[in-house]
Order: C-alpha cells, then structure tokens, then sequence
DNA sequence: TCTATTCTTTGGAGCGCTCTAATGCTGTAA
DNA sequence: TTACAGCATTAGAGCGCTCCAAAGAATAGA
C-alpha cells in the first residue's frame, strides 16, 4: 500500500525531485532526454502525483465541494452530473456531501467541506443561514443553485419559475383556454415563484386566477382534484406545481371519469423522466438542470482564476415540451 | 482567504502546536485549563483542521474515492446516497467521479481518484478491465458494486438477480399463473441474471418459459408487447427486465384493449419511484440500493481498520413488492 | 580565448499538520 | 536532601510536494 514518491522517481531516473515536478507540470524547460528518463521511471515504478501534498505545497487545490440535500432527487442528480462535467473539463474534482435540508445536518457538511480547503464550493437549495453562506464565502468563493441572496460575494444560478409558468399559461391561452387553475407546491423552495409566475400571466391575459394549495406529491394533486371537484364549474386547464402533482391529478381526474386531455388539459414541471414516458406523455415545462450544474460549475472557475469579482445571477430559460395531456378546450365548456 | 493555521492557535492561546494537535484530537491527556483555552483562541480566530495537511502528515486519509457512471441513474444515485450515508457515519467523506461506462474514462477518473490517496475506492458497475481494478486494489482497499470478480483482494455487493426474477415468478405462481414470457433487458449488465432466474424458475415449477428480446426503456417494452400481440395465445402474466420496460408494454397493452391486471399480470423491477405512484402502482422487485451503498462502505472501512483480509461477498435479497398490476389469472385462460 | 547570455538543473526552505522522544514539572518515597 | 515516578507539554523531524534563487552547462559574441 505504499506507493512511490517523487523522491523515488528522481532517484531512478537520476535527477533531482525538482526536476520531475517540472516533468509532472508539462514545463518547457525541461531538455528531451531527461523528460524522458523521469517519465519512464514515473512509469515503471508506477507513480501518480500525490494531490493532497500538491494542493499543500502549492497552496491551490483542484477539489470544488457540492453541497447536495438528497442525491435520490432526480434535480439534484442532474445538476451534479453537470458540475460534474464541467468542473472535469477544467481539472476540477468533486467532493460531495449531503445535508438532508436540515440546517444543522448542513452546518455539519459545510465544515467539512472546508476543511477541504477547495477551491470552490456549490451549494444546492441549502437551507442555510445567510450568515453561514456568509462565512463560507470568505473562505472561498461560493455558487448557490436554486437560492437567491443578496450577498455580493456569491453567485447564484437559478431556473425562472415565473417565466415557466408563464409558458405554461401562455400555451394554455394559445390553445384557447381562459378557466385555469393552479395546483400550487406548497413549502417547497420554488413554489412561491412559480405560483407569482402564474397570477401575473393570468393578470396579464386579463383572465381570472385561482390558486389551490397543494404540494410536490402525486397524493396531494390526487387531494387537489378532489377539492376541485366541489365546485360548480370545473376548469378546462390545470397548471400544476411539479409532474408528480400533475400524475396524481391526471389519474384522480380519471378516475372520476373525466378525459384528458379532452375535458381538462395538464401541464406538468420539471420534465422529469416520468413525464416523457410513453403512458405518461405529459406536456411540462424543462429546466436546464445539466445546464445549470455546469454554470454553478464555471461561476465558481472564474472566480477561483481570479477573472471576475462582480456576483454573478444566472436566471435560467425554462422551455415547454409539449406532449399529450394539452389541447384546445372542449367545446361544452363556456 | 488566508485562514489560520494551527500555529496562529498556539500563538493565541499561548501553547505549542504539538497542543493544538492534541486538543484538537480530544486528547485525555491535556489539562482542562490549557484546553479550554486553545479551544477559545480557535474559536475566535474561525480556525478549522485542514484536511489535507492532515492526511499528508498521518499518512492517513479520511477520503473514500467514488466511481459512478451516471448519477442520473436513479440506481447509483441511491447507492451513493448509502455510501454517503455510511462514509459519514465512520467519519469519512466522498470524493465523487463519474466514468460514463466508458472503459478509457473510466481509467482516467480511476486515476484522479487515486491521485487523492483515499482510503478506499468503491467502483459502481465499472467496465474497467480486470488488470486496472487489481491495480487499484494493490493501492488501496476496492469494493465493486454490481459487478463481481474473482479477484481476492476485492469485496463485492451485489443483488441477487436470479433471486428477484424468482420471486417474481413465485408469485405468479402462487395466484395460479402457469403462461408466464418474460422480456429480458439486452445487454444490460443485469438482465443475464435476471433472465437465468425467470428461466430457473419456470423449470422449477414445471413451466414452460418464453423469453422475448428487450431492452430497460418503456419504448422497448412496448415493442416487446407488439411482438408477443403476434401470438396465437397471450400469456396471462408478463416478468418485465425493469419497470420501465413494464410501463411500455402495460400502455401497450392497455392500447390494444386489454385490461391490466385483469386479462395480464405485469410486474416490474427495481421499484423505482415510478413504480409506487398512484396512477402506475406497479407490482415490482425492489433492490435494497441505499442498503448496497451502506454494505460497500463498511466493507471498505473494514478493509482500512484492518478487521478482515478475506474477500467479502455481499449477495443481497430483493424483495416482492406487491401493488395493483398483478392478480389471479382470468376465467377464460383455460 | 574570455565574457555575456540563455537554457537547464538543483538545493533547500516551507506548506500545515502529526508524532516520537525528550523535557519540565509536580508530588511522593527513600 | 535526592531519586523517581507520573503526568503535561514541547521541540523538531518529516509527510510529498512546489517554487524561488542560485548554480551549472551550453552557446554566442567579441
């Protein structure tokens, strides 16, 4: 378990140790013959650089912490994979720990985060103090995805849920539909903006809005529907808070012998994989999760190479993918 | 962004380093006194541990290494989401790559993480070669998970693949099914076990077993559907190679007029979230995932403490998880 | 030939910490 | 009084590397 050191390598390729740090850095100072030798002596000895004594030695380091709530969530899985991607492309790694949106559990994940001392860290919908973040922030720079803050030292990447509800009226009004009622998410972090992003569009269209309280669940759109159904008239669309929401609604819909999209249109949010599913078929609206990832990804790599100072507020374009469960409204209706 | 170090510590708190260190070990053997004050001076100066200083200097690591290909794949999410779970628990921290099931990137995040030292590695589903893991093996401790490997100084944590098609099988059985096809997952790096346990079973009870080319998406389950429509005679039961491939052939199904479970029993496999909605309620096999993650980082912590040298051999038990698309087989079918 | 100049190479201090061996300090026994 | 535990504390070497200043080697110009 003992592995080579640099040392090693300088002995049998006989140079100095500073030497093959040169070699091990691609400088161009070094002649061919002994670059040659230190490699093949990293080689046979089968040395790879110690990172953790770099990072020391250097004081820089190649590591971006990810504060992450729950890996298991589809969203947050994608915006890591995206980090991912971007943080290897520029020779970055990631070092991942969960908070389980609970504040103390992310205290705990913060710190050693930093202990790390990385380069940059990411934090995902934390549910952290300012002060925290704050603090994090002058250790090392700092992106948070799906938070907003005012601090000035942070960055932060957000999706416009106001603008994806706006799609998502927007579209219903193309269709033809004026009675459209909001499933909204509750306490989740994004529903206040979706559920403003929906009452503005509705004002705009001059049309008349109705918000019923809901949450992220397919139970609580089945619970929806059900309140729903105790008023006089129905609507002829729904604007749900998340995909869950709108399956639950679509099958307590059904179930209650009503068509869909033939009575009632549905429209979903997020675009998770549910919703593309054949059987599911469910018009929603996308963020660009992967999108997002690699941009918390990059504002954290300029501001490590010292390219930029001013907070960056990246405010992502969410799109409608329209599929199956909207269409123009029944004739019966109005 | 210059932090304190331990010398600014003892600087303040007016004691050596070689104090600091203690106390910041908790240590038995310093006075109440002298503890108190270095943990005042560091809590006034912000000061943390830094990790990698650490680790140089103890020659020990606190890091477990993570190689996934895809951490959109709700399986190795979850996985991961053990590991996390576990790592912390015993005071470790992830360092997380993704290898994209490709055997030349996987090589390269194979090396970054070594380049960190870490305790341990746990590799998802690699499809590194065989000379690569034994390679990293003789660095540090390696666990795989699903995948197995006849290497001794590698643990393994798989799902009993034949033991869940079983009990699928068992359970057809049990409600007096004897026409049971099966759609298989391709090339999957599940489905051979998975196929081998729906054809062992089948046997098992004197059953004639179909099996039908398909592959883990919904497209292809209903492809599968369209191929067995050709038929003469429709089996009264279906053991799909996963859930989406489930979901496929039940619309498919359901589009050619035949009522599930009514006139078809379906089951599905890794009971993903889509399986426990509401709209879906797809009877399925669940694979313990958080608990495999769980499994594989205390089987590395058990390789770094030193507790065990034989190989660990972790088959785990899927279980039958019984929802709506299953049932006794109709009248009519004989 | 000698010096100036450029290109390579190296010594060595130091990054922030750990850990061993040695120190200082009490109190107790001889 | 000295000796000797026993405990708390510290000096200092060293982990594997980087990077600066300086030394050496090689080449060019005079």
């Amino acid at each position: 378990m003992v592995r080579p050191t640099m040392e090693d390598v300088a002995r049998r390729a006989g140079v100095s140790r500073a030497l093959v740090s040169l070699v091990m850095h691609d400088s161009p100072k070094v002649s061919a013959p002994r670059r040659d030798a230190v490699l093949r002596a990293a080689e046979e000895l089968g040395y790879s650089p110690h990172m953790m004594a770099r990072s020391l030695a250097s004081r820089t380091s190649t590591v971006l912490g990810v504060m992450v709530s729950d890996l298991r969530n589809a969203f947050f899985a994608e915006v890591v994979e995206g980090l991912d991607a971007a943080a290897r492309d520029s020779g970055f790694e990631l070092i991942i720990n969960t908070g389980g949106r609970r504040a103390s559990r992310e205290q705990r994940a913060l710190r050693s985060l930093l202990a790390f001392r990385p380069a940059g860290i990411a934090l995902l919908s934390p549910v952290l103090p300012v002060k925290s973040i704050d603090a994090a922030a002058s250790a090392c720079p700092v992106v948070l995805v799906s938070r907003s803050t005012r601090l000035t030292n942070v960055d932060t990447i957000n999706d416009d849920g106001e603008a994806g509800s706006a799609l998502a009226v927007d579209h219903l009004v193309s269709l033809g539909h004026t009675a459209i009622v909001h499933f909204d998410g509750g306490s989740a972090a994004n529903s206040t903006s979706r559920r403003r992003g929906y009452l503005a569009a509705m004002r705009k269209h001059g049309l008349r809005p109705e918000v019923i309280h809901s949450e992220h669940t397919d139970a609580a759109g089945a619970k929806a529907v059900a309140e729903l159904l105790q008023h006089d008239e129905l609507p002829t669309a729904l604007v749900t808070g998340n995909d869950f929401n709108a399956i639950g609604a679509i099958s307590a819909l059904e179930d209650a012998g009503y068509d869909i999209p033939g009575d009632i249109s549905v429209i979903g949010y997020d675009n998770t994989s549910l919703a593309a599913l054949r059987h599911v078929s469910l018009t929603t609206i996308d963020q660009p999760r992967m999108e997002m990832g690699r941009l918390a990804a990059e504002a954290l790599v300029q501001r490590i190479r010292g390219q930029r100072a001013e907070p960056v507020r990246q405010l992502l374009n969410p799109t409608l993918v329209t599929r199956a469960t909207t269409t123009e409204p029944a004739r019966r209706q109005r």
